[in-house]
DNA sequence: TTCAACCTACCTATCAGTTGGTAGGTTTGC
DNA sequence: GCAAACCTACCAACTGATAGGTAGGTTGAA
């Protein structure tokens, strides 16, 4: 992976997180690299596999980042946080929200890569709650995870939207709340 | 407002929560409709103005549907049940969710009529806390309204999206646990 | 050491298909 | 006769993608 190619992803990243994967072309990025649309087909086959390399990429940089359940006293608390942070540094939301939102009309295999950042994150989760709570049934667990995610997307959408001021402390705040009592 | 240009925009609205407003065309429209995508534009001036009719149309709807706040006497969880039932019917994710992950790349009219679902949903919520929570201080009541709303369109979007259950009424239920207590 | 062979990273030119949109003609029911 | 509701036929712009070419660097065998 070369300096164009991280270019060009870096690029197509920030574009998908403004608006999606169908609001952005091969030629737009092209323009902004200052090289020819082509160019980019050297580097990336299609637009799908670009859109896959970025889905992946962008798993697999965020759950670096998370590192391990275990590694935390209090992992829930560290996962609501690394979303504030993400929103803090990059005033953008999660590429997982915005290509959930187009899912029905995206190619299987973004779609599928997309199913790995949700399921990366559930997974997550789920070792974060067993460890954070291991009174709690499996089946509590299974049920918790996905919608501390969901929740936690939608309030990342909607405040790097803008118009309405969110705050991601404060819903983190009653995910703390209801995984404590 | 005639027949066809009902069929028209309830074609529209499906299309857009199943994939955002740039992946419909106003030919798929016609094509589905068994018309020539010339005679959309006898009924709507533009794309953009079918956008626009279909997010206002969208708007009235549902919160016609949600009535008066001061009519319930629990208004939130009225206002959480709403959620469900329309994911439940008509097993779709809510049409201000999806525009909203695009909205870096909306037209603007039609990001201004986003903007009237969110701010007719998140007045209607303070309307009901206010009720609810009249203990409650304003500066509270105007942070938690946003985080309620941005919460159901998250766990709406990421349960019509279908890869991973997720149980509106958990969320729901944590939300009536802050508002309660 | 030299030179053919090959590689990287782009280019120009073009393709077929799709997009939103328009001008002007035709049908159909009152 | 007239107007609502469609149609045919088109347009410019844009889409993802391909074919074929090229400048400049690297490699490896004689």
């Amino acid at each position: 992976m070369n300096e164009t190619a991280q270019k060009i992803m870096a690029i197509a990243i920030r574009r998908i997180r403004e608006g999606g994967y169908h609001s952005f072309s091969v030629r737009e990025i092209a323009d902004e690299l200052g090289i020819k649309s082509a160019s980019i087909y050297y580097h990336f086959p299609s637009k799908e596999a670009l859109g896959i390399a970025v889905a992946k990429d962008y798993t697999r940089l965020f759950l670096d980042s998370l590192g391990s359940p275990s590694d935390q006293a209090n992992p829930i608390e560290h996962f609501l946080k690394a979303f504030q942070k993400a929103l803090e540094t990059q005033k953008a939301a999660c590429l997982c929200g915005i290509l959930a939102a187009e899912s029905g009309r995206l190619p299987e295999p973004v779609r599928d890569a997309l199913a790995g950042f949700t399921e990366g994150n559930i997974n997550w989760l789920e070792g974060a709650l067993k460890q954070q709570r291991p009174d709690w049934p499996d089946d509590k667990i299974v049920e918790t995870a996905p919608v501390i995610f969901a929740a936690m997307e939608g309030a990342i959408t909607f405040a790097a939207m803008g118009h309405q001021p969110i705050h991601l402390k404060k819903i983190s705040d009653w995910i703390l709340d209801v995984v404590s009592t």
